[in-house]
DNA sequence: TTTACTATGTAACCAATGTTACTGCAAACG
DNA sequence: CGTTTGCAGTAACATTGGTTACATAGTAAA
């Protein structure tokens, strides 16, 4: 595991603190779609993702859902720093949005290392500073742009994580994730694809500009 | 100073603490309406609130704006904590929403507080746990939420943070912070004044159904 | 192949919200 | 006092997005 670790978060961490995250954490492997947290679960373990991708979404209490952002390699999730602290429930659900390995470390050495790592500090509070731009950057999708521009922003969002040109989602799901209706998702992807922007096909869409 | 300081953050920090908050902070008293920060400020202080309420609002690009939060006694701005480690510029603005009474602490003290005090790094992820979690809330709302149901919810907001059942807000500055438009306000207002849950006056309105 | 299921396309309609335009009213001010 | 200015009320209309309903096409299972 030592070698991922040094990969990923060797430009972070100091020797003395990878070698300690390399005794006490345990090296996790999820494939797509595994659900790594959900609302309401107590959480244990604090996790390093070290490649993949997760996204985080929000549920109401109607069953609705929304995708708030993703995490990808040198992330960690800034839901479960508190939660491991406040010893509260997570306010979210996270989903692998495709194969993913992760470091998990126990929450217990959160307040330790915080003492002792200056690095560890920095990352903690990096880690939060990340997430809070990303929500307002979530915010401002949802109350300054109109659904095309959010498919869009989505749309491209997606090649961004999986590095790769086609998006290999249904119009359901892509709907669910922006909290809209199916109906409404095909109708503005066949008015993207009349602008040449992309091409729709059955379980998933090729984007021509990006 | 001591004496406010004790009474606001007395059951967080240890008197070693608060000795040294005390020593190196400054005092600051702001009128309501007054602008704090603005998107694009570089952060050198960091405040603590003491008494009063801070409206923090989010701006586009367009110069339309959305109201996030509001922090109050005993909070203190995560996007400063962040903007103070990474040194970059302020996504956000705030605004007096009351008089208010702040502590300003210099930014070099934060990293030398981390290391040193426990209480201090507590506070610091405890704000940052909150921010996130008034974030989701303000999420919810935008996502899940019709207008009315929001004005409702901001409504009650403001009636909480100024523990007053009269909003001294016109309909223009409620149509801002919800970035919505006068008319629409009008309209939703005059419904819920129907529905005898306020009371519409020029220049304020009277809360009647919490 | 026949059947069943899932994904997509599309029309028609509805509800919520945004826009424009105009009104009257109250406070402020000369 | 009359005039100006800002706030609020409201009608009429446009637009966006949500809903219902149904058709068609690809895919998998029987």
């Amino acid at each position: 595991m030592i070698q991922e670790l040094k990969d990923n978060y060797g430009h972070l961490f100091e020797d003395a603190l990878l070698n300690e995250i390399n005794q006490v954490g345990t090296f996790k492997e999820v494939p797509e779609g595994f659900k790594m947290m959900d609302v309401g679960d107590y959480v244990r373990a604090m996790p390093l993702l070290v490649s993949g991708a997760i996204k985080i979404l929000r549920d109401d209490s109607d069953g609705d859902e929304l995708l708030l952002y993703f995490l990808v390699k040198g992330d960690t999730c800034a839901m479960t720093l508190t939660c491991c602290i406040g010893q509260t429930k997570s306010e979210i659900r996270a989903i692998a949005e495709t194969d993913a390995k992760l470091v998990m470390v126990p929450i217990q050495k959160m307040e330790e290392w915080s003492a002792k790592y200056k690095s560890w500090r920095n990352f903690v509070f990096e880690s939060y500073h990340s997430r809070l731009n990303e929500m307002l950057d979530t915010i401002d999708s949802i109350a300054f742009l109109k659904m095309d521009e959010r498919l869009l922003k989505y749309l491209n969002e997606k090649v961004r994580i999986s590095k790769n040109a086609t998006v290999h989602s249904t119009h359901q799901e892509i709907a669910y994730e922006l909290h809209t209706s199916r109906v409404v998702i095909s109708r503005l992807l066949k008015k993207l694809e009349n602008l040449g922007k992309i091409e729709l096909h059955r379980n998933y869409i090729t984007i021509k500009d990006i």
